[in-house]
DNA sequence: GTGAAAGCGCTAACAG
DNA sequence: CTGTTAGCGCTTTCAC
């Protein structure tokens, strides 16, 4: 059985409205009055519906989050800084994963709004023109994360284009020369984020006058699969191959472990730098060097954003985070 | 602007009552009207509000899940299986993590029944009286995953015991006599099963007449540090240490990594074998043995029980998923 | 086939 | 200080 608040306003001889009052501390009741309203809320174990609430009050402190996976450490590490952001400023966070695909982000994106959203955070995902119009249109205070868009909705992301140079530059001061990276390929999430990426690692290339070659990169998915598929295409193409750049952490540890099936030894016979500074890195054998984009920290930030969105009620603005390279033993210095 | 069903019945010349049926596919209305209504809803992009809905229905097709963390591997398996199945039936789930927090937890269970969830998984955490009390007086039908408990509340777990005995007894198959286990400490999560995963350990010893030794089983967190440090402790408790069955994976993988830097090789000096079987262990070198608990599948069925308990409003049976080791190359054979 | 009206549990004026 | 009343957006009898 569970109570509703007219059980409470009979039991304690008041009315709804009092209950009420004191449900959300506004005054406006004597201190025994309250006293009895209290004693018999904890008498019944009364706990007043959170749904009836949404209704009146047009807010139901839950926030949707849009991620393409669950099982990335990239997401499970968003994740966790929303889900603590919310919690902490009073609101659940409902989880959709959406797989990357178009029509089941958009039956989430309904789903979400007829539970009446607070909020909403996409993170890591190729953010589409039918994502933004529905959005725009139902008006739910949205945040990308990590996921670029054209369209003029608040984000939170890492200069993609300057920490691919930064990685890049990193080998090269440590005497690299012939350098390959493994990317994603164009359709996949993070897109958008690829070309920036890619071309922070010619940039670099060119900036310190070393010759690039198509075939020094090569394309594949995200994940540990494709650092071990990509491992092989790159030592077969480039000659001489010494340091490899890895698009995202998952795919150099795949590169890893790859390797070490290969006989080829990290960082002795080649170097390899990733990139997001997931947990794993510290983990893996050897413990890999990244260039850290601070999840967390960015999650942490597209939540404070989206709930001031809310508050609010106006558009902030978004923000770039720093970024810097995190030296563990996958590089070696030649 | 969200509209209502009111706007969407003036502007279709009917009734709510009508828009209402149409809605739910009900039947009582002419294909003329039905079509009116259709085309009205569509015009005005209108979505019911599932909070109204929640409330005059008592179903809010949005279920909980209560989970120690975010960030272990074991944890995002669970949210996906039932991310999945859940998606699949037409509900959402609201993910909270109690970092094993016991006033949190039943914060988060207040939450959730205030929000009035259709049900409840507990996954990874110890299941206390108090939560035990609770979830009884506000009837949420809920099943436990991966939760050992003493109350009566339908589960599904592996089989602890089993599992760490033949994970034992493949080790001692292999040629193995000094074994060793690295385990998590009594409070933690997943607790409960802690204590058959060690009884398992000593019996398989017993049972192929391996004299056993209180040093040879280290105590500690259930983290990849863990297992670092469980590693050191071990060697030099220990002499002549051949192989360590460690509690799950996380650890086991934190073994491989303290065994790097100390110059041990694996499994030339010494084998290792995990448990839980996380996506993880393919992609570390050497990949981790261990064995499989299939936390998938423990969760998707952990998920259609709890939608059972919904549907049919009684208690489902526990049940038991079986295990198997998955052979990579962290064991040699002596 | 369709509409009117009551009610789900709560909050917010508006009166006293 | 406290009660009455009118919704919030939807579903569901009960009539017509």
């Amino acid at each position: 059985m569970t109570y509703t608040i007219m059980d409470v306003a009979k039991r304690a001889n008041v009315s709804k409205a009092t209950v009420s009052r004191v449900l959300n501390d506004q005054g406006g009741y004597s201190e025994k009055t309250k006293r009895k309203v209290l004693e018999v809320i904890q008498e019944l174990g009364y706990h007043p519906s959170a749904i009836a609430r949404g209704l009146t009050n047009k807010r139901t402190h839950t926030i949707g989050v849009l991620v393409p996976n669950l099982t990335s450490s990239l997401v499970t590490e968003f994740l966790n800084g929303i889900e603590a952001v919310a919690h902490k400023l009073g609101s659940s966070v409902i989880v959709c994963h959406t797989e990357s695909h178009g029509i089941k982000t958009m039956m989430y994106l309904q789903l979400l709004h007829e539970k009446r959203i607070d909020g909403l955070i996409l993170a890591g995902t190729i953010f589409r023109e039918e994502y933004y119009d529905y959005i725009q249109r139902v008006g739910i205070p949205t945040v990308l994360l990590s996921t670029y868009s054209e369209y003029p909705v608040p984000h939170v992301t890492a200069d993609d284009h300057d920490a691919a140079y930064t990685a890049t530059k990193y080998l090269i001061q440590k005497g690299h020369k012939k350098i390959g990276m493994i990317s994603g390929n164009k359709e996949e999430w993070i897109a958008g984020s690829r070309l920036p990426r890619i071309e922070g690692f010619k940039d670099a290339l060119s900036d310190h006058k070393i010759a690039f070659n198509e075939n020094h990169i090569v394309y594949g998915g995200f994940s540990f699969d494709d650092g071990a598929t990509g491992l092989k295409h790159l030592i077969r193409q480039v000659p001489g191959l010494t340091a490899i750049f890895t698009e995202n952490d998952e795919i150099g540890i795949g590169v890893l472990s790859a390797a070490y099936h290969l006989g080829i030894k990290v960082p002795k016979d080649i170097s390899v730098i990733g990139m997001d500074n997931i947990n794993l890195c510290k983990v893996v054998t050897p413990p890999l060097t990244s260039v850290s984009l601070s999840h967390s920290e960015m999650a942490e930030k597209a939540a404070n954003m989206m709930f001031e969105m809310i508050e609010s009620n106006k558009v902030v603005t978004s923000c770039i985070l720093p970024h810097e390279v995190v030296e563990r033993q996958s590089v070696r210095t030649l």
